[in-house]
DNA sequence: GGCGCGATATTTGTATGCAACTGGGGAGGA
DNA sequence: TCCTCCCCAGTTGCATACAAATATCGCGCC
């Protein structure tokens, strides 16, 4: 692993786990001094980490974490609904047995109780798995980044047992519809599971502030 | 404009005109020597080429063009119908007179004799105006990332003045739907503008080879 | 006291040199 | 003859030094 994806790394996570705030600047030197390494990598990762919508990038004027307003991250939601929903419909129409059944392991895995740590990225995983099914290329690289900005905000707010039994739920129809070959069922189950998702944060923050 | 975003430009024009085939190997030292600047911006830039999708990009291996099969090609024009689709929707709901105006200016130069060599770009802007309108930050940046993707087998093709004619048409249906605020029929009229572009590439496509 | 302007300090952008890794060609062995 | 391993050339990755641009702070002026 090379000295600039080890950069990227961390200051990913650090925005993921909020401790690195939306407005923060990022200066090269502090950076490369925290981690030990020349500015060079450092440089490189900012680079990256504003490709991926991280940061703001202003030429000689520096990084700085990006600030989601509500409404950019709703419509991220949007978006996703739209594109993976597309992939659904295709990976219902595409898939064989192996998939279904390595999709159904994962589904079984995220229901496992005692498996809430681990939920966000078996998630993650499975959602992955249909998009690179459906041969969407693009879709699977547009769809995880926008799944990861979202997660932004989503890491301040736990979501709710029932909440939970839903999006489970959600993930079951999804693969009967795959089994079935239900295109439109496919579509629709997606669209509805990710809207969903963008509704109840709303909700929430509504509720709060 | 920094050394790196001239290096970017060259690099990515000269890919999009042809000269730099896929598969082509960008040697860091040698675009450096070609253009009289250091390895730096040349590194730099070939990131950011990399992140845009124009280069395959491996860890102490380097930058290549990147090949884009018909099937991806194919694939993003999907993704577009549905982004730039919903942008419309939005777009019809909440714009205003002037937005209107100006982008019946941009119909009109784009449809001027004689605009054949700046239509892609008036084409563009068009439609990055309608993103930028719709409020979703994020279909902004990703639809025209494929778009430009989508140039990089167009620029073979010659469409004919038919072709143009109807693409003209699409514009001027899109802005008709924005005039009466209907959402339904912009994002309608926008899903069909793109997929017959994907449609007539790929009919021409076949009928080639 | 507020505002504009300019020098300075800080930060980013670029160049250069060295270290580390990859890929290919040749020698040795099966 | 083919496979494997190793060495070396060439390229990329990283560190350091310098140049250029920006933002801040203080001063003078209005």
């Amino acid at each position: 692993m090379t000295a600039t994806e080890r950069v990227y790394a961390h200051i990913r996570d650090q925005i993921l786990a909020g401790t690195l705030r939306p407005g923060a600047r990022l200066g090269e030197a502090g950076i490369a001094a925290d981690l030990g390494v020349s500015r060079t990598p450092v440089r490189e990762a900012l680079r990256k980490l504003s490709a991926d919508g991280y940061t703001d990038l202003r030429p000689h004027a520096g990084a700085a974490v990006r600030l989601w307003d509500p409404a950019e991250v709703r419509s991220s939601f949007a978006i996703r609904a739209d594109i993976e929903g597309q992939a659904a419909a295709r990976t219902a129409q595409t898939i064989t047995a192996g998939q279904l059944a390595a999709m159904e392991q994962l589904c079984a895995r995220m229901e496992a109780p005692g498996a809430v740590a681990q939920r966000s990225e078996l998630n993650r995983e499975l959602h992955q798995t249909i998009l690179r099914i459906s041969g969407l290329v693009h879709a699977e690289r547009i769809a995880m980044q926008l799944a990861d900005i979202a997660l932004l905000t989503l890491t301040f707010h736990s979501f709710s047992n029932a909440q939970a039994e839903r999006s489970d739920s959600d993930h079951r129809m999804l693969l009967m519809a795959f089994r079935i070959r239900d295109a439109d069922y496919a579509q629709a189950v997606m669209r509805t599971h990710i809207l969903t998702a963008a509704a109840v944060l709303d909700d929430v923050s509504r509720s709060r502030g």
